[in-house]
DNA sequence: ACGCACATGTAATCAGTTACATGATTCT
DNA sequence: AGAATCATGTAACTGATTACATGTGCGT
């Protein structure tokens, strides 16, 4: 009867790493960005919550308000820390999950630890491959494929080449501004 | 008791009408488009293509096997193409669902109803949009972002630009190659 | 020998959304 | 007057994955 994914309370808990807030407040702050790490429901966020609550990760300072409900501000502990810090390291080995690896790169080069170009290069290789798959789809498709289809296609392969563009981009910059790269 | 979302039936009805097919080829045709409309598993496709059956948009075609399981073929109906037709044209007034809009696109432009242009169009206005959220939200970053915060809002910005010049060039072509879009 | 591709299907379980309850305050 | 924002929470429901059952043939 565990509340939600492991991922998902993880999500939320880097939220907290910048900041401590509440429940309200991480949504907000989710929608703020675009949905570039999704826009959960309030159903899935309180007992997520609750959970790194149970769990010792994060603690709550319940800030009482005359006439709404009061404010449940959430500060990440120590342990809550840890466990981002294990969540960041063993995390996705080839990421195919565009969320996941947004998240990690808010949570690298910030106070957890500074592997920023190792997931760059982890998310070019899984990029790398994706663009070879809809190239071999592409291929495959042959016989008579319709507009549709190569339109399909060609669009995957567009974003997956702006990706790959920007990845080598950034590495390259990131190697001339800071050839120090690793952990501190 | 429905079996699967109308969104996923009408994504496997989808595939159903280039070419007719099993259950077992639609998972494999998914998994060779590199995930681009998503890597969904038996325990999903088998219910839905039943569903679609008693729907009366599919009919089967059980093709024994001496030593294997019999394969059973789905072959899209009148009703199932009509089906489609209908939700290709009432369904993402403004998508920003990347998977339904690329099955869209396989699907307008081939067997459907020509408004490839059409989608092109609402998907540049949802991406707009998108990349107007991220720079407000890169606004209100504000106060001392973190390296990582800042990569991470500038991957979003950069293939949602990517998106946008992808969309604007192929608009263009189209329009100088066949200018008589419209439905038939 | 062992695993993988073929091929279908169901049941248990999970992870999330939707809808509701509660209630004052501010914008239009 | 009516809608939206603030603010938390739970229960019912839905849509999917995972794991299992069943069984052959082929590659290494």
């Amino acid at each position: 009867m565990v509340k939600g994914s492991v991922r998902f309370r993880n999500f939320i808990l880097g939220l907290l790493v910048k900041r401590s807030m509440s429940g309200y407040d991480t949504r907000r702050l989710l929608r703020n960005l675009g949905g570039l790490l999704g826009t959960p429901s309030f159903g899935a966020i309180y007992p997520a919550l609750h959970a790194l609550l149970e769990d010792g990760l994060v603690t709550v300072e319940v800030v009482p308000h005359p006439t709404r409900p009061p404010r449940k501000i959430y500060t990440i502990t120590d342990a809550g820390k840890q466990a981002l810090r294990e969540w960041v390291a063993q995390s996705p080995p080839s990421s195919t999950d565009l969320r996941a690896f947004i998240m990690h790169l808010m949570l690298t080069g910030d106070s957890i630890c500074d592997r920023l170009t190792a997931h760059l290069r982890q998310r070019q290789e899984a990029v790398a491959t994706h663009h070879s798959d809809l190239e071999q789809a592409a291929r495959e498709l042959g016989e008579q494929p319709s507009l549709g289809e190569l339109v399909a296609i060609e669009y995957g392969l567009a974003i997956a080449s702006a990706e790959m563009a920007w990845l080598e981009g950034k590495l390259a910059q990131l190697s001339v501004e800071q050839p120090d790269a690793g952990c501190r």
